[in-house]
DNA sequence: AATCGTTGCAACCGCTGGTTA
DNA sequence: TTAACCAGCGGTTGCAACGAT
């Protein structure tokens, strides 16, 4: 089943979103929902592929995205997903709702990955290799034991370290100190469970029309909002990233993420995106990762990852949000 | 100040799986 | 049953910013 690639039409514009094409794609999505992204480029006149246009919103321009300045809490999670789940973005997505699989996947290569190469924190390390001289009875068996051993470390990672006892923090050292999972559980949750954070709404019939009310109004707050990556000049950038975060100032994006200011705001519209938005929140993926994780250890409370890492409501990157929004 | 290596991240590419006709 | 379509996933790349020399 060869086909060609979907971007290699002549005309499909590829390289970093500029402002006013972001403008375009929010625009439309707030007023039809995403999906249907084939059908995206045709009624925006977006010179790009859907798969670009699905990409770009998902993790880049999607509400409720936090970038950068990951937590301990995130990362230790990530490092025992990771161990647990393999290199499995997207179900490692779908615990931490703020964050995309790419930017997990981003942090994973570039940080983690080396953090643990060079043993750093002593954390769980990635998939062990499988064992080639191993019997398959010692592989099995080991591989059993390092599930064992992951799902004690996610466990604690999944739990306030105030609720947990000396002897099990001792047991997630040993988890940690361990060669990892190696892939070896299934994700009981679905696999594509990051895909179920976008409800497929039914666009609406006829060429999306990108008013002037609303490019004025998302104008409006790019100019004020803005702020190039790094400072630099690379299309809009990261938002509220790790160095515009830590700079200090009353930038806006700590207003986007910091929740109040979102909470308070009223949806785009009544339409697909407003019940879109609400979705990530309302989304509680651990439940049956928690019935397989606690179901040995029912002294240990159960916790939702809402809980644990305070998710604040969904917001738009805040170059958008205020325009967006107003 | 200039150069060069490293880092971080947005975006692309190819593949897979689900759905539909 | 099969082929085409479509959305999504994970690996990889390209490039701008950063830091060291």
């Amino acid at each position: 089943m060869v086909r060609p690639p979907c971007c290699d039409k002549e005309g499909v514009k590829k390289g970093p979103w500029t402002p006013e094409e972001d403008l375009v794609l929010v625009s439309y999505i707030q007023e039809h929902g995403p999906g249907n992204w084939r059908a995206v480029p045709t009624r925006t006149g977006l010179m790009r592929c859907s798969k670009s246009c699905r990409l770009r919103w998902t993790n880049y321009l999607r509400p409720g995205i936090k970038r950068g300045n990951f937590s301990d809490q995130e990362e230790k999670l990530i490092v025992h997903l990771q161990a647990l789940l393999g290199n499995r973005w997207a179900a490692i997505a779908s615990y931490l709702p703020e964050r995309t699989d790419n930017d997990i996947k981003n942090y994973w290569n570039t940080h983690l990955k080396r953090k643990l190469q060079s043993g750093g924190d002593g954390a769980a390390k990635p998939p062990a290799h499988r064992p080639a001289s191993s019997s398959k009875g010692q592989w099995e068996r080991r591989l059993q034991t390092d599930i064992d051993m992951a799902r004690r470390a996610l466990r604690e990672a999944l739990t306030p370290l105030g609720e947990l006892k000396p002897q099990q923090r001792d047991g997630v050292d040993a988890a940690g100190a361990s060669t990892g999972g190696g892939g070896g559980g299934d994700s009981p949750a679905s696999s594509s469970s990051g895909a179920s954070l976008c409800s497929p709404s039914v666009a609406a019939p006829g060429p999306y029309v990108l008013t002037t009310e609303n490019i004025s109004r998302m104008l409006d707050g790019w100019a004020g909002g803005r702020k190039g990556r790094r400072g630099g000049s690379a299309g809009p950038g990261t938002p509220g990233g790790a160095e515009s975060a830590s700079t200090g100032s009353s930038d806006a994006s700590e207003v986007s993420y910091g929740g109040a200011a979102v909470a308070s705001a009223a949806p785009p519209t009544a339409g697909a995106l407003s019940e879109y938005e609400t979705k990530p929140a309302q989304q509680m993926p651990l439940s049956a990762l928690e019935s397989w994780l606690f179901d040995d250890d029912s002294h240990i409370h159960h916790v939702q990852s809402a809980s644990l890492l305070d998710v604040p409501p969904m917001a738009y990157p805040f170059w958008l949000e205020a325009s967006v929004f107003k």
